[in-house]
DNA sequence: GGCCGACTAGACTGGACAGTGCAGCCCAAA
DNA sequence: TTTGGGCTGCACTGTCCAGTCTAGTCGGCC
């Protein structure tokens, strides 16, 4: 780390935004794998450009230092949330959702769970754990780009829904917290600790979506039922 | 790492009960804070031995290796939570708790959420998150002296409450992850993930506490209220 | 005094790994 | 054909660190 304390690093400015070459997506598509798999301290730079099939002086004429190397994957994949879309069906869904709150709930709790196994979202969040203390722009990044964008996304939609009387939230974004802490006690956190559901034996997630959506309801919904 | 495969290491066993001596509990508080602060990866054994005032050869005389230094860290520090104490408090609130449950709930919370604080749990997590894959031991005990006698006994407190009919749980097991996930998405995990709270502005803790009780209630009380 | 066990101090080995320098190769464009 | 850029392969440096070895100190105990 040779210019540790050399450049400020505003935590989230984008210092690199170049196209990124083919090479440059074979290095990042590699490094993703393994350092999802092993976490920083467990890969080196030799392994990455042997699984991505290149010499490693490659991979510093492109990125110029194994942090670079870890932070551009890190952007890479979050660049490539389309969160934009998952807020656009939520949003879709929102009208149906006003005669019946329970299927949206149901249907965002879905959402975010195919969201989660789909884009390595244990992994990610362990790595953003074992790193941050080292590398604090990770939780952050992770964080704004992640999942604010999602908490904002379903309080605005409980919000929504208040106003039209669909549901009773006084605090919408307390309501949005409780209803994600519901379903990530059981389904998230678990796996994040990689204490095997044999462990604690965990319902399955229907059920557990199920009795997170009821109990929202229970809390939520409009006296007049 | 020499013996890596050598011995099964049934991965509960407790190799070495010895009584500990001085020297060796200067080494273990030492290596307690270093581990915490900076992670396994983070420390050495020279810097361990200095902070302990102690010869680095003593450390290998006592304990052999890093990750036997480690172990015993983690086993020292589980050993002295004196979780059978929360465990018998809670117990002793569950008479009273019949006639109100809400104070009963506010009381766990407020046990846990000492719990959490005094015992740098934070810290803990975060390494049990950061090292589960190279060392899978550390999860499972992490677990089996954490969190699960605390979830059972608070299981087994709903459960004794549904029975005197001042609570209505079908599930007392799911409904008490269900409690948790409720305190613990506001008050554990954003500080696992190093988000400050300052990023995601949240509600005092007195406020979850009073919300997580107000849903955990509205689902649970017995319909006769 | 002599023995012993706990601890110390420091040198040393061996391996892993980030990062650099450099000569050369391939290929496309001029 | 020449030139230049992207990539390769390899050798090399410097550093960090786990773990070992050894000679020596100190205090208690017989």
């Amino acid at each position: 780390m040779p210019a540790e304390h050399a450049c400020p690093s505003p935590s989230t400015a984008p210092p690199e935004d170049r196209p990124l070459s083919g090479t440059a997506l074979k290095i990042l598509d590699a490094s993703k794998v393994l350092f999802l798999d092993h976490g920083y301290d467990g890969v080196n730079l030799d392994r990455i450009a042997a699984h991505a099939g290149v010499a490693r002086q490659t991979v510093y004429n492109l990125f110029g230092s194994k942090e670079a190397v870890f932070r551009a994957t890190m952007r890479h994949h979050w660049a490539a949330f389309e969160l934009q879309e998952v807020a656009a069906g939520l949003n879709r869904d929102l009208a149906r959702a006003e005669a019946d709150p329970a299927a949206f709930l149901r249907r965002f709790s879905d959402t975010i769970l195919t969201f989660v196994t789909e884009t390595d979202q244990i992994a990610f969040i362990r790595l953003v754990v074992a790193e941050s203390r080292r590398l604090p722009w990770i939780a952050t990044e992770f964080y704004d780009l992640g999942k604010a964008p999602l908490v904002e996304t379903f309080t605005a939609c409980l919000r929504h829904m208040t106003e039209t009387g669909a549901l009773r939230c006084p605090d919408p974004e307390l309501a949005a917290h409780q209803f994600l802490g519901l379903i990530q006690e059981f389904v998230i956190w678990p796996r994040v600790m990689a204490i095997g559901p044999d462990a604690m034996r965990l319902p399955p997630t229907g059920v557990v979506v199920e009795e997170a959506v009821a109990m929202f309801l229970s809390r939520y919904a409009p006296a007049t039922s």
